[in-house]
DNA sequence: CAGGTCCTTGACGGAACTCTGACGCGCGGG
DNA sequence: CCCGCGCGTCAGAGTTCCGTCAAGGACCTG
């Protein structure tokens, strides 16, 4: 889940922010001023922040600087200012994007999305992993582990494993998998699981023939038991 | 140097633009319509868009999910549109920024330097410098070093490795490779890969025949491991 | 304009992968 | 008892994919 750290001395605007966010499934936290600020940032590590300039304590920008002092997390400025070396300012204090005041929610959550977006990094859909008693498979790397060692698979043996791993456990029928390893035109050719299905056997089971993972279930099809 | 591409159907914002850009020594690249702008992005690789919503031939935001079809290269929209939906729309589609005209020079310069900024450094995996038990990979400095000596790469093979090392040991596919290095339209010249995947190992393995950084997966693509 | 670097392109041998047919085994039914 | 069926196993043929080399051309630099 994402966490969202709100800024500002206005209880009106955190508290619509703070409504808007929550719906949306955000974890929020919120500070009324930039000391407060910084002391939550550190506590809470938030993913994205959106701050008021206008605190009472200290100049936002100042708060910018404080925070852009440790970490990188994406800054939103809010403000009432429209004039132009505010924004300069801020932003090249280190702030993402600036907002003025009156703001259209929609384009405030839109905005916040992009910042949240782009400070994921770039290939990593968080590594999916799943770990069996005798080897791991690794969705996102496209790896599989065993004894220590990495185990190749070649394209059509991944495929396959993919399609078992992800139905998690449940029958997957043949008619299915053939479909989606080979193409919807080979829904018939079972002898391509029975060949495939023997060297992944081999390549991942301690005993390829009483298989423990990758288990037959006669006239229906197969499945991935971790 | 950092290269911007700027799109806009209007002349006059187009040079006043490019002449802004280039007195802060930006590079700067123009083109007046969406095709030209994706062709031009392939081409030349900018390091961030200002693209116009208004264009003649395509809408604003196919041309934004066009070029988010290969790369994340920061976008920052120009519109004389204020509806929010329309922000909106840009935003989700892949934009960074959105701009409504009129707008000052000095603040769309301020955001530009933000969207670089915050484009430039690695991702927040950490360490800019990846090493390996046989030569070491800086990308911050875009530097490799071998037995206590720099290595002279090209472009196109810095490049290649860059794209391979970001990937921090997953496997990356061919297509993948293609169209990062050498743009959306290349994605099967699967020769070029061949080629320099051939002079990396050259340079950077002790025994180029055998690699063990640099691996192939046989139908799949490469990966680049420590 | 000469020399160098870099990118592209084609060709070829060898390696890796997919497909295919054949055979064995266990099971249930004719 | 024999046969058909589904599944596992094996090995070879055919095809695709990869590494390597070398030549040509574009581009920059002095």
């Amino acid at each position: 889940m994402t966490r969202v750290l709100v800024v500002d001395d206005d209880p009106a605007i955190v508290r619509a922010l703070v409504i808007n966010l929550r719906a949306r499934s955000y974890e929020v936290d919120s500070a009324q001023d930039g000391a407060g600020a910084l002391r939550t940032a550190a506590a809470h590590h938030p993913d994205v922040v959106v701050l008021d300039l206008g605190l009472p304590d200290m100049d936002g920008v100042e708060v910018i600087r404080g925070l852009r002092g440790w970490t990188r997390v994406p800054i939103l400025v809010l403000s009432a200012r429209h004039a132009s070396g505010e924004k300069v300012q801020a932003l090249d204090a280190g702030a993402d994007d600036y907002v003025t005041k009156p703001f259209g929610m929609d384009e405030l959550l839109a905005r916040l999305r992009a910042a949240v977006r782009r400070a994921e990094p770039a290939g990593d859909g968080g590594d999916v992993v799943v770990e069996t008693a005798g080897f791991t498979v690794d969705l996102a790397a496209k790896k599989v582990h065993r004894d220590g060692k990495d185990v190749r698979l070649t394209p059509t043996e991944w495929h396959l494993l993919e399609v078992l791993v992800r139905g998690g456990g449940r029958l997957v029928a043949q008619k299915q998998l053939l479909r989606e390893v080979w193409g919807p035109s080979y829904g018939t050719e079972t002898n391509y699981l029975r060949v495939y299905m023997a060297q992944l056997r081999r390549k991942l089971e301690a005993d390829p023939s009483h298989p423990r993972h990758l288990i037959t279930e006669p006239g229906m099809g197969y499945r991935f038991e971790r």
